[in-house]
DNA sequence: CAACGTCATGTTTGCGTTAACATCGCAGGT
DNA sequence: ACCTGCGATGTTAACGCAAACATGACGTTG
């Protein structure tokens, strides 16, 4: 074993160290690591410069040990491969982190009930203060699980507005949008690629397609079902070339939108001129996709700040119940969307 | 104020109270609640039971004060937006949580040194046994920042391997791939669209796209420079696309990649018939693109696993000096390359 | 000039856990 | 019957920190 920077046999740096390199007891240490006031500048000096010498950090299980927080958050989801999930990730961390929180991020590896409730359990033990789970909530319901008292929950994508609070993108809304402003620029009716069947925010966005066109009395086309992948949108768009009164499409999000596109195109069908499309997302690249896509914008990084907030509010015993927050998306007008051809 | 399910006035349940209600000292419940061996099973059966009736769930920050280490790795990283750091930290995520290692993120906001002095010192004071970085260490330098002693470091997308453990894909030869597919497919030469200045990785692929076309004896074009968005692409592709002599495109990113195919198109320089594009990363949407792109594929889930073990090894303090350990990458051969137009 | 207040600093204590050691009871050998 | 040994369980102490309280050295004021 090497001598060198190799973890000491003993223990860390700790205050009592400092302090008796400082020649002062650790309390005063202690408040000049946290700042608090009553040290003389002097005294402040020569702690400063001891902690310097000696290469302390606070060890923070201490410290959360001893004052009973942890100033931690723990995410819960099932992948970061999805832009939504990764921009709200992001979104969170930053805002946690000028809230001086920290996040953990536990993901589950398969969206089984078990695989829920195994990160569960993990994160029970975990040292967070609350969590916010990013899925639907009812796969945890399916599983009969009770929250670990003392914690607290914000949960995204999900209709369990009644027992949590919820935070989440005005699906219902933006779908509309969608849908409405294919059928002001004269279309029939809309054709939908909707995403995964677990999926409550495709749940939604499918809902809010329907209504619209039934509020207008237009045709409901069937549903052609994908995964959120430019794969399945691929596959969709294939079904959807060879029906002749599709003009018109609302793709459940942007990926998929992107592989209607390209089925289309391989198709010989036009877009704008003989198709419209609108995606949902506006993730950066679909103002590059050929041609540029009109589609719903989310604002993910909102998300992410509401999220926070409603759990730190929580967390800190102020008062707010459970109740869903709407983010409201706005139509992001490109190049995929115009009038129908003429007959 | 609802009285319900707030927090306790008080604190958590504890050992204590379970040994209580069990009638067994808190020593057994720990060496129940750590599955050490030397219980009874009867004893056993009735401690499960206390800790399920009082909601029992251990504190992490009393067990890491007593046993010294967190158990958690730290991320550092400026976004989660691109595909490699999105991927690279689910996948580092889902390693560590097989090894019972939790993951903490740091995102540093803005990539100045004064950010990443920033949140590393944040991190310093983070429980976290280790840290990955995923970001080009000469920022850290700049800084003239001191690792915290005791905190071990695995470090992506950097040139550091003489004194950290640097874990990265094999950007050189990936790049030398995709630029060596289009000369062999008979292209002149490979125009290069290159990432941000910053990125270590972009600029390993800028260089080995020169020394590929030096080494055949190639004229080598000007670079131009976009910051890894498909927009900068786009804008690249206006440029290229005005270049008669352009043949064949190595984007350094699928991204870009997807811009300048976009520019390309609407120039009417046909993709793979007048120009040939090679991205790279492979990111799920390219195989969509119009046409599907041929790309350098990295294998991020390896990078993930390989920075995940080389951490443990250090943490573990097993022998594991400072190195670089390369990831292979793979080309996938798709419909935006072939031969050059006859002239 | 004595009593008191103020401010800087020190001492004590306990947060929840687990390692190390102590104790207790019982089975088996003499 | 008595000791031995072992397996199950209990007791003690310490991890590092910060709140609460204690001390002590001043300066101020009636």
């Amino acid at each position: 074993m090497t001598a060198g920077r190799t973890r000491r046999p003993g223990r860390a740096v700790s205050m009592a160290d400092v302090a008796r390199l400082a020649g002062v007891s650790s309390q005063t240490v202690s408040r000049v690591s946290t700042g608090h006031p009553g040290v003389v500048e002097s005294t402040r000096m020569q702690v400063l410069a001891a902690m310097q010498e000696l290469g302390y950090r606070p060890n923070s299980a201490a410290r959360a040990l001893k004052l009973g927080e942890f100033r931690t958050i723990g995410v819960i989801l099932f992948t970061l491969a999805t832009t939504g999930n990764s921009r709200t990730v992001e979104a969170i961390a930053g805002y946690a982190a000028q809230e001086g929180y920290a996040i953990t991020l536990i993901p589950v590896a398969v969206p089984t009930q078990d695989g829920v409730l195994g990160a569960f359990t993990r994160l029970g033990e975990l040292a967070v203060d609350g969590i916010i789970v990013i899925m639907e909530v009812h796969l945890l319901d399916a599983a009969n699980l009770t929250l670990p008292p003392g914690v607290q929950v914000v949960v995204v994508d999900s209709d369990a507005g009644d027992r949590y609070p919820v935070v989440d993108t005005d699906q219902a809304d933006g779908a509309r949008q969608a849908v409405q402003h294919l059928l002001d620029l004269g279309h029939e009716t809309v054709w939908h690629v909707t995403g995964p069947a677990e999926s409550f925010a495709a749940e939604r966005r499918t809902q809010a397609w329907r209504r619209t066109l039934l509020e207008s009395g237009r045709f409901v086309p069937p549903v052609h079902r994908g995964d959120w992948s430019a794969d399945s949108g691929y596959r969709a768009g294939l079904a959807l070339a060879r029906e002749p009164r599709c003009t018109a499409i609302f793709a459940a999000n942007d990926q998929m939108a992107l592989g209607v596109l390209r089925a289309l195109h391989e198709h010989g069908r036009g877009v704008p001129g003989d198709v419209s499309i609108v995606g949902f997302d506006d993730i950066p690249d679909s103002s590059s996709f050929i041609p540029p896509l009109t589609t719903v914008r989310q604002d993910f990084a909102e998300v992410g700040r509401r999220c926070v907030q409603g759990l730190l509010r929580q967390i800190r015993n102020e008062p707010a119940g459970p109740g869903t927050v709407l983010v409201p998306t706005r139509l992001v007008r490109r190049d995929s969307t115009a009038p129908p051809p003429a007959p």
